[in-house]
DNA sequence: CCATAATCGAGACGGTACGTCAGGTCTTATG
DNA sequence: CATAAGACCTGACGTACCGTCTCGATTATGG
């Protein structure tokens, strides 16, 4: 009755040829130029194969970089129980991810999918940031314990306090990205959710 | 020399109508949708007019709403003297205008186009956001004189720290735009920016 | 190895309508004025299935009128043992033909294209001109075995100076195309070909 | 109240200059890609000026050959008194002039004008082949004339029996241009053409 | 241990849009 | 006022992909 196809039968093989093959043409060629097509082909797939298990060039794509950065069963964050040099060091390590011109194609690809597609935004905030801000609320939480930031804060404008000048910086390529700036986010952050 | 078209036979009919008709098709069928060949039928103009004064449909939607938001020669935020009200005002109406659903379509055009289009960002930053932030900043100024705001204060970080985490809860759809998210935002981001 | 279109995926049925439509509109605009385009849309085909079966618009134009007049296995010529009588009788129906404003448009088509491709001068030697040629040379040779045509006479020769003027009057619309002008011809070139 | 162009005004030195340009570009690159864009750019001329004096690319190309191989005010051809030497000779330079390569690209060109355009047919008649054919067929009243010739004989159908197998040959390609072939054309028309 | 049904590769199909070229008209400024 | 220059609207070009649709040729159970 069910016109969807059977997830058993599925060819991981073929799977596996469509991700890898999505990664490889971003990369190479930036996401807007990527076509089905050209995936197809790479993968040595045939498009029907694609157009069967997801629903659009962006799925595919996300899916792709999805499942390269797939992260373990759970994420600790560093915790010296210093909350600002703890800070600096992950926002630094962060800083530096954006600044490599390798992450730049897929995060960037990544992004136009999320603006456009509120169903990839879901997606993503479900299993990518969403475990990825569990583990850094955790932390702020960890702070708040040791009195190091207020007991009262609203822990996700805390996160988008630390994170989002960061985010939008990159994204509109409004200024440098360096470890001094990073180091300057998370002092003024502190300083917001410092204790009253 | 040049082989460039002469901007000063450029008909100023044909660029009007060519900015209106993109604004209105992205308005009616988002961005992603519209083709060239849609604006310039609907502009009644020749397809190669369009490219021989743009580079690109992202470059004509850019400057479509570019020229819709055309600032005046300056602008101007409300200066009562108290800086949290005045802020609390500002982006309580940032927050509206970022829920209004007819501005979702161009923001979100815009975006994608800053996205992928280092041109287009810094023509945007040049254009738009700087003039804006520049009054933005005028404002943080008066602030820093009032001895409001710590007189040491980036203003760039500063500006980042209260706009960045609303953009960013709007790209990623992560929250719920509201005028206490403003408030609560603005309470944060002051505390950081509190004199030492 | 090959990467030109398997033939025994074709589809006959766009085949067909593609040489249908060619014909209808060549008939109702002339050649010149035919396109792809307006083939394809009469044809109710896509662009690309064209191209993928044709080399330009003239050979599926050439196509179509091949087509058309495709001769069967093979064509007999009269022969009634009067070699003045029979020829007469071919002449004056070919004649008749050329003046067939019916035929104008198509066999002009045919023609440009014959001027301006010599891969389709030969297909159209091979495939049309080709099996009627061989139909006329075999009532020639019946009249030489008859003693009516000098038994040395060179048969292509023969046949240029039958059919050549009656073609190059129409072409050049040097001259009326009657009845008589083509006993005319029969009379003056088996003067030509009478045994010494 | 005329809208036609004043001819007294018209430049001698654009017309010249696009006659030339015209000649060169159709021995460049052949008829068909030959444009009135081209023909402009080359000559260093504006479009309007090649649309005010000239109907259509095919009347340009026209001009530019006609021009080129405009006729003294009287051709006359070789008369030795023997009709049969004198025809193979000048039936010799024709095939001649046919197989040079550098006549080809022009004389297709006239060709396909003459088949679209009955105007230019006309024009092409009159002009180029009427003063050449009047010369032909004065010589071959002189061998009527001598005897030679059976001075009954149409002499415009005598002049396709020579010349259109020749004509006809070099258009479908359908066979070799030789000396050899001229001569055996020569004997079989004149055969036909032979007092009764 | 096959039979059979879904998936697979391939790629033709009807389409839409691309970015380019040229057609023929119109405007502008020179001479 | 004809000209050189070239912008304009129009329409066709030939190409790239879209998403759908057959085709055999594998698989991979489940009867």
């Amino acid at each position: 009755m069910s016109k969807s196809p059977d997830p058993a039968r599925r060819s991981e093989r073929s799977r596996q040829a469509v991700l890898e093959a999505a990664r490889e043409l971003v990369s190479e060629m930036g996401y807007a130029k990527v076509s089905i097509e050209a995936i197809a082909a790479r993968a040595g797939v045939g498009k029907q194969t694609i157009y069967r298990w997801w629903r659009s060039k962006g799925a595919v794509i996300f899916d792709a970089f999805l499942a390269l950065s797939q992260v373990g069963d759970s994420i600790t964050l560093p915790d010296t129980g210093d909350i600002e040099a703890d800070l600096k060091l992950v926002m630094r390590a962060t800083v530096a991810e954006f600044a490599d011109p390798g992450f730049e194609a897929p995060i960037r690809a990544l992004t136009m999918e999320i603006v456009n597609d509120p169903d990839l935004a879901a997606q993503y905030r479900e299993k990518l940031a969403g475990p990825v801000d569990e583990a850094k609320k955790a932390r702020l939480r960890s702070a708040q314990r040791a009195g190091q930031i207020d007991a009262d804060a609203d822990l996700d404008l805390a996160l988008e306090l630390l994170y989002a000048p960061l985010f939008q910086r990159w994204l509109h390529r409004s200024g440098p990205l360096t470890p001094e700036y990073a180091d300057a986010l998370v002092d003024l952050a502190l300083k917001a959710l410092r204790p009253a």
